[in-house]
DNA sequence: TATGATTTAATTGTACACGATTTAATTAAA
DNA sequence: TTTAATTAAATCGTGTACAATTAAATCATA
């Protein structure tokens, strides 16, 4: 019988744990570029749809304001990327890619594949963690709250 | 076939978020208590392990002086733990649990339980991604750095 | 036994991350 | 149409997280 209090039997450190593996191993890729691993992420997201609004891109990165706003000043600092206030409703603003940004994206995205295929992942391991903790989300978002 | 730049392809990502799931899961229960999930984490360690050095704590959570350091700090504050500098070494701190801890300890797992339990996850879902989760780190951990 | 290297924590600076509050713009309702 | 409710970002306060530096204690060795 397993004891399921221990910290190495908890699911929710071993998730912990292999989030803070994935921000040190994308770090020392990203920071020749001047990037941290979640202005990464926010860059994923503009290469894959540019031009969204803040509140779209929280939703897509599961980020709010709080976190959001600061991030973006500096990545504008660094001419990652740039803001425009909407015209038809001032409340919204929008996102864009600055030239660097998307100059670089093959640059970056290449040194980045390069460091994950040096981990030796087999693509059905890959599959099946990404499929397994998609599952795993859903469920905590989904749990009933008695 | 896939596009491996999306951001819901992305391991890394699905790591992230989850990792960001647990915590807004666990903190729902824990604010209650007035802990932190990371707080939490440390408390796990030294129900398992009391009486450890700061070094050894910060090696069994994966955590650097510069982190463990103001939250132990906090802790001590809320009289969760206490530091004491060992005599025979006067570098080595020691951090043991204060009562508060010991005698909290039934209530806050009880209560961490339920809400795990309310997810529903299934024994096999759980050791399966322990698992994987544990070989994943182990590779991200031990790759070749050409 | 001095002195240089190592070890252990604390400190500093930067960057997330989140809940709560505030502010401004838009929309809905009376 | 004025007011009330809603929405979108920004701001604030607290708490991680980490690399780099500092400071103090111990150890190694000449």
């Amino acid at each position: 019988m397993e004891d399921f209090m221990t910290l190495k039997n908890q699911l929710c450190f071993a998730v912990y744990e292999t989030a803070g593996e994935f921000n040190k191993l994308y770090s020392s890729v990203l920071q020749s570029f001047g990037l941290t691993y979640p202005q990464y992420l926010v860059l994923l997201a503009l290469w894959e749809d540019d031009g969204v609004t803040h509140k779209e891109l929280g939703e897509k990165l599961n980020l709010g304001t709080g976190t959001l706003t600061p991030m973006i000043s500096r990545m504008e600092a660094n001419d990652w990327v740039r803001k425009e206030r909407s015209k038809e409703d001032e409340r919204k603003v929008y996102i864009y890619l600055q030239e660097k940004a998307i100059e670089e994206k093959r640059t970056i995205t290449k040194k980045v594949a390069e460091v994950i295929q040096s981990c030796q992942i087999e693509l059905e391991e890959y599959e099946q963690l990404m499929q397994q903790l998609n599952t795993l989300q859903k469920k905590m978002r989904e749990r009933k709250t008695n």
